[in-house]
DNA sequence: GCACTGGATTTGATCGTTCATATTCGCTCG
DNA sequence: CGAGCGAATATGAACGATCAAATCCAGTGC
C-alpha cells in the first residue's frame, strides 16, 4: 500500500495565542463569544488571527462541543423517467438558506440493501449531523417515526403526523387548486377533468381534495383520472384516454406540470387547440414550461420561503430545543397565462 | 436564551472493552484492522459491539486521523430560466458513487459576497473535507487554479489545464456530435445549422467544433447560430429567425437538448414537421424529452461512469497520494429517434 | 485602606478516538 | 530450559478545540 499522504497540520489557538500574547481561551471567546472581549483585545486578536490565517479546527470544535454545523437532507430518488420536479429548485434554495445560518447540507441516501431508518440512524450514532431535513414526505413517513422515535431534530417538507413533532412546512395544494378550479369556472366551463398521479403521494391527494372541494363549490361536473405511472408513456397513453373518450372535458386540472406535458403533447397530436378547445391548468411551475405554447397556467411554489422556513424551524430545535407547536402552511401561488383561454368563452 | 440541548453522549470504546474484557485499541482495532485480531478475539469484540450498539464518533475519529469521509460538492448555481439540465441526474450518479465508497457529499455554495475560492478555502482550512468534486468545469476555472496552488485533492468533470493535476474525466462532445452530423448527411441534409448558447461553456464549445469537424468531413453547409443567452424567450426568438430566414437549413443539430425544446416549439409555430421538413439532433438526453414528438434523437452522457471514474480518482489521491497522469475521456452514446426522420429522405 | 463587585482573562480538564510504542503471550529452537 | 520471535493486545500520548471554574484586575463604596 502506497505510504498515506502525511496530515498537513495547520495554526492552531496554541499558536495564536502565543502570538497574541494571551491565553488559548481568549481567542476562541474571540471568535465564539466576542463581547466577551475588551474592544481593543477583541481588536488585537483579530489582527493576529487575520496575519496567521487562523480558522478553528472544524472536527476539534466539534468533538467538543457536540455541535456539527451540518444538516443531512436525505435525497429523493431520482427516477429519470419521473424526475423529482422539485429537486433542482428545492436543493437550491435549501442550501442557500442553510448557508445563510452557517449550516451545510449533507445529502445522504441509503446504501444498497440498507432501509431509510437504518441510513439515519448510521448518521445519529456517529453524530456526524445535527439534525435531518426531510421533504418528500408520506403518510406514515418510516423516517419521521423513527426519528420522532429517536427524539432527534427533524423539519419536515410534508405534514407529519398530530403526535410527531410538529416541525413541518406544507404548501396549502388543495385550496391553490380551488382556484384553480375557480378560474375555471370563471371562464364558463362545466366538464373538468383533474389528472393525478396515482402513487400516493399526500401532496396529489391534498389537490385532488382540492378539485373535489372546487367542483362542489362551484356545481361543476368533475371526474378524477388516475395515471398509474408517471413516466412519460403511462401520461400520454391515459391522458389520451381521457381527452378521445365521450364527453370529453374542456378543461383539465393537472395535478403537475410534468402531467401537463402529457396533455400538451396529445392535444397537439389530437388537433386540439388549448385555451380554445380546451383549458389547462396545472401545478408546480416548472422551468421547463417556458417552453410551452400557450404558455402554462400554473400554480409557484413558494420554495425559497419554504426552504427558510424549514431551517428556522430546524435550527430552533436544534439551537435552542424549541419545537414548534405547530405546522406552518404556506400558500401557493397561481400563475395565470393563456393556456386558460379568454375569460367567458366556453 | 432558553437550555441549550444537553449533548447525549453515547456509547463509547472505553465502555466496549471494559464490557469484552479488552482494551481500547483492540475495539478500534476490530472496526479499523480486524486482521490484526484472533478470530475468536474478533468474533467476541464484534459480539459485544452490536450488543451495545456501539459507532464510532465520527468528529473523534476525524480529529485524530485526519480524514473526514467527506467529500464538497460546489453546487452550480440553478438558475431557473437556465437550470442546470444535469444537475439532478449527476448529482444522483455522484451521491451513489461515494456512498458506495464510503464518502459523503456535502454541497457548498459561496455566501453572499463570497468568491468561489474563499468558499474552498474556507472548508479546507477549517479542515472539514477530504477533497472536492467539481462540474461544469470552465477553462480557466479560478477554483481549479486555486486547488492545484493549495495542492488540495479534487477531481473535475471537464478538462483542466495542462499544469494542473490531470484527475478530470469528460465527455467526448466533439466526436458525438461528429457523429451525429455523420447520421444528417447520411439522410441526405446539406444545409445544416448548430444552434449553440455563446456563455463560454467549453463544452459547448466542443460540441460546436465537432459540428464543424463534422459538417468539413462530410462537405456539408454548415453555420453555427448562437443565442446570447439560455432562457427559453431568447432561445425561441434565435430559433425563430434561424428558421424563417432565406436559405433556411434542413437540419439543425441543438448543442443541448434544452435548445431543442426551442426548435420544437418553432417548428410548431411555423409549421414545419419534425423528421419530414426538418431533422433535428441534440445533447443530454434530458428526462423531459421523452414528451417531445416525434422524439429527439440526442446523445447520452454515462453519468454513473462519469461519477464513478471521478469518485474513483478523487480517493485515490485522497487515500493513497496518486494523482492520474492523464484525464479520461468517456464517449457520449448517440440515441437515435424520428426526430432525425428516415434515412435517405429529401 | 479594605472588602466588594462584575467584567476580562487564564487554567485545568475533557470530548472520543487513533497513533506510536510498549508489553504480553504462546511457540519454536538451539 | 531459556532465549528469541512474531502475533496479539495494552498503554500513554496526542489530535485541537471548548467547557467550567478559578483568578486577576480596575473601579466603587464605606
Amino acid at each position: 500500500m502506497p505510504a498515506r499522504r502525511p496530515r498537513e497540520r495547520g495554526v492552531t489557538v496554541e499558536d495564536v495565542a502565543r502570538a497574541a500574547g494571551v491565553s488559548r481561551q481568549t481567542i476562541s471567546n474571540a471568535l465564539n463569544a466576542p463581547h466577551r472581549l475588551r474592544p481593543e483585545t477583541l481588536e488585537r486578536v483579530s489582527a493576529v488571527i487575520e496575519k496567521l490565517g487562523y480558522r478553528p479546527d472544524q472536527s476539534a470544535r466539534s468533538l467538543r462541543s457536540g455541535t456539527r454545523r451540518i444538516i443531512a437532507y436525505p435525497a429523493p430518488v431520482d427516477d429519470p423517467a419521473n424526475p423529482n420536479a422539485l429537486m433542482g429548485g428545492f436543493l437550491e434554495a435549501v442550501v442557500t438558506a442553510s448557508g445563510e445560518a452557517g449550516y451545510r447540507i449533507l445529502l445522504v441516501r441509503p446504501r444498497p440493501g440498507q432501509s431509510q431508518e437504518q441510513a439515519l440512524d448510521e448518521l445519529i450514532a456517529a453524530r456526524s449531523v445535527d439534525g435531518f431535513l426531510l421533504s418528500d414526505v408520506l403518510r406514515d413517513d418510516p423516517r419521521l417515526a423513527y426519528l420522532s422515535g429517536a427524539g432527534f431534530p427533524f423539519a419536515a417538507f410534508g405534514r407529519t403526523r398530530p403526535d410527531q413533532p410538529q416541525s413541518w412546512v406544507d404548501v396549502d395544494s388543495a385550496q391553490a387548486v380551488i382556484d384553480l378550479v375557480g378560474l375555471v369556472a370563471a371562464r364558463g366551463h362545466r366538464r373538468v377533468a383533474f389528472l393525478a398521479s396515482s402513487s400516493g403521494q399526500p401532496w396529489m391527494d391534498d389537490r385532488r381534495d382540492g378539485f373535489l372541494a372546487g367542483v362542489r363549490r362551484h356545481g361543476l361536473a368533475g371526474h378524477v383520472y388516475s395515471v398509474p405511472r408517471d413516466d412519460p408513456g403511462e401520461i400520454v397513453t391515459a391522458t389520451r384516454g381521457l381527452l378521445t373518450g365521450r364527453d370529453r372535458p374542456t378543461a383539465i386540472v393537472a395535478g403537475g406540470d410534468w402531467l401537463a406535458l402529457g396533455v400538451y403533447t396529445v392535444a397537439r397530436a389530437e388537433g386540439l387547440e388549448i385555451g380554445t378547445d380546451l383549458a389547462v391548468a396545472a401545478f408546480d411551475d416548472l422551468p421547463v414550461t417556458a417552453f410551452l405554447q400557450p404558455a402554462l397556467t400554473t400554480v409557484r411554489l413558494p420554495l425559497h420561503r419554504i426552504a427558510k422556513a424549514l431551517i428556522s424551524r430546524l435550527l430552533q430545535i436544534i439551537e435552542d430545543g424549541v419545537t414548534p407547536r405547530a405546522g406552518l402552511v404556506l400558500p401557493g401561488e397561481p400563475v395565470i397565462r393563456p393556456s386558460l383561454g379568454p375569460l367567458h368563452a366556453p
